[in-house]
DNA sequence: TGGATTTGACCTGT
DNA sequence: ACAGGTCAAATCCA
């Protein structure tokens, strides 16, 4: 994923301010989260551990927790804020879900900032490697109502609950771009689309172009589920939690990963349709099929990695050194004593890596 | 039987 | 006229 850094867009989307239980809650969590990056740290200089802590695996996955935990408390406590306080809501296609974009831009920098400290890569090549791609020209009405976000990715699963609504063969594309608008576009009028298309250079990607933002609280539903979880798998799992957390109802479960490959963490039916959201027709969803029976691509070299989907899945130890050792969380995310987690997480400085047409 | 997917037809912009 | 986006009836599946 990967794009065009601006801090336009930061500017021009009004900051949601947190609710101070929120503020506080988050900071706890991030404050949590960088003890144990600090632990890893010393892990990765040669430290012996107590017996206690469950190596790097399990303090990267106790970092995700922390962090994944603290946006989402963000963001609930937001989003009760403004649903209390702010009635008349604008109709959502007016007015974008920022907070989601934050997330989502959050996790972009700690993808690109984990990329820059590379040695032989500066964050600004890195973001130039990030790929980007103009919105279709003369689309439809999505394509033309804002810009959009491009991501590259080994599956087209990003814990949004999707129904493909149509699918296109391309003019001089070898692959049919798929289209798909979310879940509760009839329940929420929520107005989130997406398009996926096999990468022509790389058949094993993706190329993902999500348009509008998700204005339904299916996220708010599956982060709660997701937290019932935590405390069962994380203990023995590395627990994937990259982006908007997974729908709790039948859809796609989160992602597991376990050492070797990534699986479901639900008995989800191989054949339950709600759980693919890889494009068909390439004969094996080969993005999707996450099961010890069948392991995903291998990981790709840092140099093919382009999208936060990436990050997560290259957790694998062939990328773990150069990830963990890259989370460079002073430099990258302030000092330790951030007062909230909107500091912590400074987004309207913080460079957009957003997608424009 | 209800919900999701498929796919040809239709609509819109260039 | 063409290409791309969306609709909706038909079909599939649990």
């Amino acid at each position: 994923m990967a794009l065009i850094a601006t801090g336009a867009t930061a500017t021009a989307t009004a900051a949601p301010v947190a609710s101070p239980a929120a503020s506080s809650m988050a900071s706890e969590l991030m404050a949590q989260g960088r003890e144990s990056a600090a632990v890893l740290e010393a892990l990765l200089h040669g430290a012996s551990l107590p017996p206690a802590h469950g190596g790097a695996h399990a303090l990267a996955a106790e970092i995700l927790r922390c962090c994944d935990r603290a946006l989402a408390a963000l963001r609930a406590g937001g989003d009760a804020e403004s649903s209390s306080a702010d009635t008349k809501r604008k109709p959502a296609a007016a007015q974008p879900s920022t907070r989601r974009r934050r997330r989502y831009i959050a996790y972009m920098y700690m993808y690109v900032s984990s990329r820059s400290c590379d040695g032989a890569r500066d964050r600004a090549a890195t973001q130039q490697e990030i790929f980007c791609r103009a919105t279709a020209s003369g689309g439809g009405a999505a394509a033309a109502a804002e810009p959009a976000r491009v991501e590259k990715a080994r599956t087209s699963e990003d814990g949004f609950l999707w129904r493909k609504y149509g699918q296109k063969e391309i003019k001089n594309s070898k692959h049919p771009r798929l289209y798909y608008r979310c879940s509760y576009k009839d329940d929420h009028g929520c107005t989130a689309t997406k398009q996926v298309q096999q990468s022509e250079e790389d058949p094993s990607l993706y190329v993902i172009t999500y348009f509008g933002d998700h204005t339904c609280s299916c996220q708010t539903a599956a982060a709660a589920a997701m937290d019932d979880d935590d405390d069962d798998e994380n203990s023995q799992h590395f627990v994937i939690n990259f982006g908007p957390a997974t729908a709790s109802r039948s859809g796609s479960p989160p992602l597991l990963y376990d050492g070797d490959v990534w699986r479901e963490t639900a008995a989800t039916p191989p054949s339950s349709r709600q759980s693919r959201c890889s494009p068909e027709g390439d004969g094996e969803e080969s993005g999707v099929k996450m099961s010890k029976e069948e392991p995903v691509d291998s990981c790709p070299a840092p140099s093919a990695v382009s999208s936060p989907a990436d990050v997560v899945s290259c957790s694998s130890p062939a990328m773990e050194p150069d990830l963990l050792g890259c989370l460079n969380w002073d430099d990258d995310f302030g000092d330790s004593s951030f007062v909230d987690a909107d500091e912590f997480m400074n987004f309207d400085e913080i460079d957009l890596f957003q997608i424009y047409s």
